[in-house]
Parts: structure tokens; sequence; C-alpha cells
DNA sequence: CGGCTAGGTGAATCTGACA
DNA sequence: ATGTCAGATTCACCTAGCC
């Protein structure tokens, strides 16, 4: 389990991954080599860019990454190309030495993830003012393509206790998907309007620090890791971006907040962490962890995935017939069925929807919302008849 | 440095500003050269780097920059649920070819900006992800040290219209002295704890978007500029990082808002702005300006809406969980938390207001007074949730 | 004058399935 | 790769106009 080079054999409870981007419902024992099994659930233990350079392309789903934030601290984190380690730094020429390394590092990870990356996956990076233009730049020079920047709006953040600058009490997200040729990425836009009270979701979350009982502490009682995120937010992200199932890759993960809330959300975990201490008690704390329910994560069916159903099939269906006459909510318009499916405004024939837009003179108009029957001196709109039909294929499997 | 020609022959020149960051009170015509003199309250049309290089080098108490963002907008143009057009920013200002050009183009202004800064003068800029990263990263080669990264909480932001991404409801600042170097900053630390209730200022600023009478019109009743930013963000950081009488620069002046809040507020400002267009509306604009008494220089309160809780946080914060059963007062209903923060009631998912009008066959439903959890026996309304978090979101707004 | 409704708008990297 | 077309998609303000 600590090694990096860790296999587990169990190939069936590790779903293979298809060059189509989703996993595999059939494992395919025999036919992949062993190399290129996920090891999914385990931490590997080790430089990432090397674990993740033994990944197979195109096999994860998600990317979260909190990288080391800081240059000018001389952080042990921070090596250069060569290994050696940066130091602190106070003139010109060594601050540029060390964007330079930090750099260099940034986009060596960032191109390692990029390409165990399925087409359609996404990254998360968090990261303060130190880091995080240069993440961002390199991020775009090697060819993501930005979704959004969040800022995550902390609730406690720490005052500043010289009153020279203002409190810093936010850090940044870039949520990026693997090229701007991406279009199929994962968000649960429906799933997050609905946790806001029915509106969209912005990109200033507001959300506690890690603290209290979340914070892992050690034997000592000191904290464990110095900037354990807060579940909350990895939640949120992984919520927002992930399916159940889907495969995580968090690159930095220290003790393991993304793999803690991947295993309670029903997702799996690929988690990379040069220190024994945090690999050790990430697994501790993943261990403990109880999945959620499956009920409880059911992806509640959106408009855009539920079937299509051709409007000839309500007319089919007799919930209108031939020669019925349709007219929209203010009775401005009016059209008359045909029996193959059509609409007649006289003007012209064609589709529910491009006579809606002929009639208004819009470039588009959705023809189940515009029109309407006349029922028992009501109007009653379209789509009433076509969540029927989908109620009634729904029940027929 | 963009022209490694432009030397700035005469030291007496720089004595028109004293070491400490003051304008000097006294003009001392005669003293200096013509071109030496500071073009004070001015809009210097043309080329700002051409500009700039014309300045004193060291003049400058502060910068304000609101760059083009380099929006890479597809050919399409967006339109919105009501099939109206979206004014997208397609003006040729924010065409680059490359983020190379970008980049080349930001070194050049930065460098021309550090140039005329005194060394203890601050710059700030504006940005979206677009290019605040390339920004960012080029301050921190040019040698600028970041002292805060401010976020611009829009109140009220453009939605996202086809419900692909987080609405963009925010923009960045980025604050920056000279040098690491520069600990003489003005900061006015006390003023805006003041105005915060006693609370320090934190990075996070909610202001409402630029509208009303506050926006440019033209003739044909159609905005200026596309991109005027609101007087309250200007004010704020002029507020904070300025003195009466301190000269703000500002090389994208558009149709200067920097100049007009630097009127007000008693500071002087110097304007490049290429667009005699945009230039005559700035010249006009800042002519009707009067400036405010000096009592009244002091930061005012922000009037601070009740804050939105979404039903999300509440489960983030644990005071309810995946899995909880809520019901209503008379226990007549039961729905299921779950933890993207929708409730499940079996036959559908959604908002606790969603699901609440559904269950009652009501058109509406206010789920925060509707829902109860079960709590040592008894009931609890879920608003009280709700509370507890606004009690915590109170220093934040 | 007030209240109500209808309409307009803001730095936007904003669809996807199928032929 | 390109074209076609079904059909899904918006929040907080502000102004104007009507009663």
């Amino acid at each position: 389990m600590a090694s990096p080079r860790t296999v587990v054999a169990d190939a069936a409870a590790r779903k293979l991954v298809s060059r189509t981007g989703r996993a595999s419902s059939a494992p395919r024992l025999g036919l992949v080599p062993a190399v290129q099994r996920l090891p999914l659930d385990e931490i590997l233990v080790g430089d990432c860019i090397e674990a993740m350079n033994r990944l197979p392309a195109s096999s994860v789903d998600c990317v979260f990454a909190d990288p080391p934030y800081n240059l000018q601290l001389g952080d042990a984190s921070l090596m250069r190309p060569d290994q050696s380690r940066v130091d602190a730094v106070d003139d010109d020429w060594d601050k540029f030495a060390s964007f330079a390394s930090y750099d260099s590092f940034t986009r060596d990870w960032l191109t390692a993830c990029r390409r165990v990356m399925k087409p359609n996956a996404t990254l998360w990076v968090i990261g303060s003012y130190h880091n995080i233009f240069r993440v961002g730049s390199a991020l775009q020079d090697l060819g993501f393509w930005i979704l959004n920047d969040i800022v995550w709006r902390k609730a406690n953040p720490m005052p500043n206790f010289r009153g020279k600058r203002f409190t810093n009490a936010h850090e940044t997200l870039i949520w990026a998907s693997r090229s701007a040729e991406s279009k199929g990425y994962t968000f649960h836009y429906d799933a997050l309007k609905g946790g806001n009270e029915d509106l969209q979701m912005r990109s200033d979350w507001f959300i506690p620090l890690c603290t209290g009982d979340e914070r892992l502490k050690g034997a000592d009682g000191n904290k464990v890791h110095p900037t354990q995120k807060p579940e909350a937010l990895l939640a949120r992200t992984l919520l927002s971006a992930t399916n159940p199932g889907d495969v995580v890759l968090d690159p930095f993960f220290g003790t393991g907040t993304t793999g803690a809330v991947a295993k309670l959300l029903g997702r799996r975990f690929i988690g990379c962490e040069r220190e024994e201490v945090y690999a050790e008690a990430a697994r501790r704390r993943i261990d403990a962890v109880v999945p959620l329910s499956r009920a409880a994560l059911l992806v509640a069916p959106t408009k855009r995935a539920e079937p299509r159903v051709p409007f000839l099939s309500v007319v089919e269906a007799g919930h209108l017939k031939a020669g019925d006459v349709l007219t929209d909510e203010r009775r401005r318009f009016k059209a008359t069925v045909r029996p193959d499916g059509q609409l007649d405004v006289g003007v012209a024939i064609g589709s529910i929807h491009k006579v809606g837009a002929l009639v208004q003179g819009l470039p588009a108009c959705n023809g189940w919302t515009f029109w309407h029957a006349e029922r028992a001196g009501k109007l009653v709109v379209i789509d009433t008849y076509r969540a029927k039909l989908r109620a009634v294929m729904g029940a027929a499997g």
C-alpha cells in the first residue's frame, strides 16, 4: 500500500478505462498490461511527476491540485529542476531564479496531469497571490482552457496583524478543461442551482476554514499539515465537476482531504504524496470515512439528459389531433397541427420550433414551451404532453 | 524596459517630488524644463507607453490600470434565453494575436509605469481570469511586489446564460508596490477599519456594477465605453492607498473614472487614452465633478444587504448532513437532505423551495420556514441554521 | 406621487446530437 | 470536418410608462 509500485490485482474492483473517456463496465483482464491498471483509492508515495508518468494516458476524470504556494520562504518542497533546494532569496537575480524554477516545476506537474486526463476531464488548482498567477499562466500556455476562476472566501481568515495590508480573506481556485475543444466536461449545473435556492451558483464561495475536529492533529496536539483544506471546499468542487464512480487524481495529496471527500461522495481517488508522514495520516483518515448511500448520490436527471420526444409522437399518442389549433400564451399567433407533426401558420409550414421563431421574428424558439392548446377554456402548454409521454416511456423501462 | 534609450536627463526634475513620496505643494515653474513638468489633471491622448516615457521618472504616487482583458470570444454571438443578443466586448483594442503578444504588451506598459512610480508608489491592476494571470506573472517578473489580490464581488453580474459554468461574478485586482523594498507605501488601515464597522477591511469587496446615471451614455443612448468601472471601486482603492494631493496615473483612462474619483477625493490625476472619443467624454465628465470637502474624505460606511445563504452552505457547515430527514411542522411530508444541498422527496429532487411547493401542491413555498429537522424529539425549523450562518457571515458581507 | 409592470442590460473565452 | 436543427438557457438592477 505504501510503495509507489503497489499494484493491486483485483481489477474487477477497479474498472478499467476505455478510450472514450468512460469507465467500461466490463473488466478486460488480460487485454491490458498490468502497468496500465489504475491504482484506485491508493496513495502513491514519492515524486508526483514520476508517479503520474507511470499512469496510463487519458485515464482520470478530474484533477484536484493544491501545489506548494510559497516562493520566498525557501520552502523545502520547492526544488530547482536539478533537485537543488531553492534558498531564501532577497536579490533580483535569485528572485528570478526562484520564479523560473517554480514555473518549471509548475509546467512539469501540469504537463504530467494533462497526459493522464481524459479528453473531457477538468482540473482544479488552488493557490494564493503568491503562486496562482504563475499557475494560471502556465495552464494557459500548456493549452488548458480556463472555465472559471473561483474565489474561496474564508469565513474566518487570519487577521493582518501589522495593519499594513488588507486582510487576506480568500484563496483562488482555477477550474480548467484539458483544452478549448473539451466541450463535454461534467458540470452539474442543475444540482448546484437547486442547492442555491434556485439561483445559479456564483464564482465566489463562502466556506469556513478547516478547524475543530476536522483538522488533523498529531499526538503532540499540533496540526499534522499546515495547509489542510476544508472538506466543504473539496465537496463542492467534486459535486460540481464529477460523477459518482469518477476517478479524481490529486498530485499533492497531503493528508488526503481529496481522498476523504472522494470516498464520502462515491468517487475514486489516486493520490500522490512525497511525505510518508502525511500519506500515513491520510490513510488512517480515509479508512474511517463511511461513504454516503448510493441513493444520496444519485444524480438527478436534468432536462438536457431526458430522452428526445418528437412532436409527431404527441400527435400519434392522441394528445393533439391533426387540425387542432395552437396559440401562444398571449394568443397573438395561431398554428394548425398537421398529421406529419409539423405546424401550419399559413405563411409557412415547419417544426414547432421553426414556426414559433418565425411568427415572433426571433432567431430561435423552444416550441414546446411557446405553443399552447385550448382545453376547457384554458391554455395548456404542449410541453405537458411531452412530459406525459416521457412518464409512459419511463414506466416502460 | 520598452525603450532603453529613454533616460530622464535632468535630475532636478525629480526634485519635483520629494523622496518621502509626497507631491510638493508649491509649483516650481522655471526651475524645471517644460518637458519635465507633470501634466497634472490632464489626459494625454495617444499611446500610453510613449506618453509615460515622456514623464519624469519617480513622479507618481499611484497607478490604477484597467488594461484590455484579451477576451477570446468565439465568432457566434451569445443569446440570452429570451433570444436578445448580448452586447459583447468585441472592440479592436481588445484583440491580440496570441498570449505572447499580450504578454509583450503587458510587460511594456508595466515597465513604463514602474519607471514613473516613486519608490513607495503602489500600482493597482484590474482584470478577469482571461488576463489577470498573465498580468500577475509579468508584475512579479518585473520586480513589483504584490501586497494583496482583491476580489471585486459584483452585486449584479451577468448570469451564465447557457448553464455551462459558474456565474462569473467577480473580477480581480492586484495591488503591488514598486518593489519588495518599498516599505513606506501608503495604506490607510485605520480609516478603512473605521469604515468597516471596526473590522479589518478584507480582500473581498462587494460593489455593484456601474449602471444607471453613473454610466456614461452617448447622444444615441448607448453606453460610451463598454467596460466603465464603478466609481465606488476606484474610491475604495484611492482612499486606501493614496493621500490627498497625491498623483494618480491611469494608463488606460477610458472615460475617466479614475480622474473623476481622483478629483472628487482631492487627488491629482494623469490619464493616458488612445481614443479621442473616450478622452473627450472623460474631460466633460471630470469638469462636472465637484471635489468633496476635506471632512468628507473619510470612508463612507457601506450599507450591507443581508447576505444570502445557500442551503448547500447549511449542509457544508454541518448543521444538517446528507441523509438527514426533514419534515414539515405537522409531519405530513418527508424529505431527505442530499449532499449537493437539494432535497429528495422520492418523486422528485430539487431545492428546498421547489420540493416544498411540490409536496403541498402549491405554486411556491419558502423552504426555509417550511422544512424542519428533528432534534432531541423536537422540530427545529431550518431557518435557524441560516440565521447561524448569517451571524458568521456578518463580518464578511 | 406611488405602486405596479414591462422591458432593457452588464468585460462572456456559454450546446450538442446527428447526418 | 462541416452543416443542420432541436431545444435548453438568466440575476439583480434600473428606467420608462401606465394607472
